[in-house]
RNA sequence: GCCUAUGUAGCUCAGUGGUAGAGCGCUUUCUUGGUAAGAAAGAGGUCAUGGGUUCAAUCCCCAUCAUAGGCUCCA
């Protein structure tokens, strides 16, 4: 299927026309302000304004109003070439233009910050009713080709946006609006919105008891209750399992280790600012664990290693701690203490490629085994603009080969991005869709020449002769609090039931049957299921609703019935009534599902 | 870290310049009910924290902390 690029469509038009136009309601109502940058983008557009005060809710109202009139009153977009001093006379009180100017005049950079090819020798305005813009298009031709009820800037709150998205610059007003070739369509995507704060993991991870952040043990640092280390412990046993039957060796290491450490591996200079301060501790100094690659190299050389012990494979659910940005912070995706699902290939340079590959169709078989079926591959390669990366080209030349190969060999669509390596090596990660079609960044494979060299690792060959092996870094989650928060919100609280926190709640009809509850209970257990009894008190219909609430996903509803007869009447959490059977097809039913990690309860 | 907003019971949220309310949840009692809320009573709050204005502050002002939406960042 063909598609038109989203800068060619209509919508851009429309968006990109509704910049200006708000641009020119704030100007009536703010006549002081400064403008910036107002572009198209997913779902909408946004304007930068630098503003005397912050606009009110009544203010946004206003322009939100003001817009609407203006967009009836059927004015056209008049396109114009000027040249740089007609452009630079149009907006000699508006500083943010003039610096657009110079950028574009001298060759620099576009107004997204792009660099241009040639320094533009005219420029472009565009006028629609009292407001002119310097703009290179396009837009519609007339006013009257948007719809003044498909869109809204009141939809969500005015934000906070650095000049040139350069922290060390003016902090400017950012207003954001969403805008729709129809009414309909505006309607659906606030409905969307609002599917989205449904299943915010951190509003579910409330309401089913999974987790909870408390300030007094501090942000980012989540405590997982009872339901949801279930569901932690049940991913990091089967993933373990998976790994060690893929040749993994499970390590164990500290939760801190001496400054000296990290200014061998190199890590302390690049990561100062996003760690937690050391530890002084007579005289030395120790980190609280940013990374376990530094534990793993010395794992790796606490013993001579040869060519025949390698690949070594060592893996650990490593817990670190880093200090990210209080802004950055955000439920379970970004946290200050977490655990990733780490582990450290050793491999010869020979056998990276398959080395590779293996660590790629693993990921592929955790990611498909949880149903996760909507990701894509970015490789992530050097900026070449920037210094920050250690290790020679030619090393990061094989590296990156690599791992396009790999892709190749695994017909695995992928796309390079500049800027996305790590500091010491290129990497693979996949992206993933969640079912809102949200993007999330997951496992990441890297490829690392770096450590091995700070670490002076070695191993003998063939000729006994000392080489040094290639290391491969991989975590399929990324991290156990990301990932199990991602997991939230894709299912939208409703895992499968291998996952589930609870998988079965046994409901007695009355609390005369809470004894024969209590013993199927017993009996379910022993057969590793999760199952719970509802003995409390209140109507077993109550009891039903509560757990359709927690996305149980099966309810046993027993009664005299079931006691004379030896059975469970199942019911799934999507109200499917599977009726009475015995409790053995019963508990062969939940095992076969649950060991099929299957999505269906049936 | 920066911009803006918010902070009242375990949760969701009303409310007021004269020291507080609802629903859900929790406890107890009554109800023993076959597939989405039975009834009643009770407990529970230094109104985020610290200053200031005032005869009097949960409410107004300032600061701090936390949270949210953004920006920047993300090994």
């Amino acid at each position: 299927m063909m598609s038109v690029p989203y800068e060619e469509t209509q919508l851009y038009k429309i968006r990109h026309s509704l910049a200006h136009i708000m641009a020119e309601a704030m100007l009536e109502r703010f006549p002081d302000a400064q403008i910036a940058i107002g572009p198209p983008i997913e779902d909408g557009f946004y304007y930068d304004f630098l503003l005397p005060q912050s606009p009110s809710e009544e203010d946004l109202k206003w322009v939100e109003k003001r817009m609407k009139k203006i967009i009836g009153g059927n004015h056209e977009f008049v396109r114009k070439e000027v040249s740089p001093e007609e452009a630079r006379a149009q907006f000699g009180k508006q500083p943010f233009k003039l610096e657009l100017i110079d950028d574009l005049v001298n060759g620099r950079v576009n107004e997204m910050g792009e660099e241009i090819a040639a320094p533009a020798s005219t420029l472009t305005f565009y006028t629609q009713s009292k407001f002119t813009d310097l703009c290179r298009g396009p837009h519609v031709k007339t006013t009257k080709e948007i719809n003044p009820d498909a869109f809204s800037i009141t939809y969500k709150p005015i934000a906070g946006a650095y000049w040139r998205g350069d922290e060390t610059r003016q902090q400017l007003t950012r207003i954001y609006g969403t805008a729709w070739e129809t009414p309909e369509e505006l309607q659906d995507y606030l409905h969307r919105l609002e599917e989205a704060r449904k299943r915010d993991h951190r509003v579910v991870g409330e309401r089913l008891g999974l987790f909870v952040i408390d300030q007094l043990v501090g942000k980012g640092l989540p405590l997982w209750k009872p339901k949801g280390a279930i569901m932690r412990d049940t991913l990091e046993r089967w993933l373990r399992q998976v790994q060690i039957d893929n040749g993994y060796s499970p390590v164990v290491t500290p939760h801190i280790g001496k400054l000296d450490l990290y200014k061998t591996s190199g890590h302390y200079p690049y990561y100062k600012d996003s760690q937690y301060t050391p530890i002084q501790v007579d005289d030395e100094e120790f980190l609280l664990k940013p990374m376990n690659c530094p534990h793993h190299c010395m794992i790796y050389r606490s013993e001579m290693r040869s060519y025949r012990d390698l690949p070594l494979r060592l893996a650990e659910f490593g817990t670190v701690y880093r200090y990210e940005q209080s802004g950055e912070l955000h439920g379970l995706t970004r946290v200050r203490g977490f655990t990733v699902d780490d582990a450290h290939l050793y491999v010869t340079p020979s056998q990276l490629l398959d080395e590779f590959i293996n660590v790629v169709k693993l990921i592929q078989y955790v990611f498909s085994s949880l149903g996760l079926t909507d990701f894509r591959a970015r490789v992530g390669i050097r900026d070449p603009k920037s210094d920050k990366y250690v290790g020679s080209d030619q090393l990061w030349e094989q590296a990156t080969s690599a791992i396009l190969t790999a892709c190749q060999q695994l017909n695995l669509p992928h796309k390079v991005e500049e800027g996305e390596a790590a500091f010491y090596g290129p990497k693979l990660d996949f992206i993933f869709r969640d079912a809102l079609k949200r993007e999330w960044q997951l496992g990441t494979v890297q490829v690392d020449y770096n450590l091995p060299q700070r670490f002076e690792l070695e191993y003998v060959d063939e000729n006994n002769s000392r080489q040094r092996p290639v290391m491969i870094h991989r975590a399929p989650f990324g991290s156990m609090e990301r990932f199990i928060g991602i997991l939230i919100e894709h299912f939208a609280g409703e895992f499968p039931a291998w996952l589930a926190p609870v998988q079965v709640l046994m409901i007695p009809v009355a609390d005369t049957h809470n004894d024969y509850a209590n013993q199927v209970a017993a009996e379910l257990k022993k057969y590793g299921i999760r199952a719970q009894v509802d003995a409390g008190k209140g109507r077993m219909q109550k009891k039903i609703r509560d757990a359709r609430e927690e996305y149980i996903p099966y309810m046993c509803i027993v009664g005299d019935r079931d006691i004379e007869n030896g059975t469970v009447s199942v019911r799934l959490r999507t109200d499917e009534d599977l009726g009475a059977m015995s409790v053995a097809d019963f508990i062969s039913h939940v095992n076969r599902v649950v060991a099929d990690k299957a999505m269906e309860l049936k």
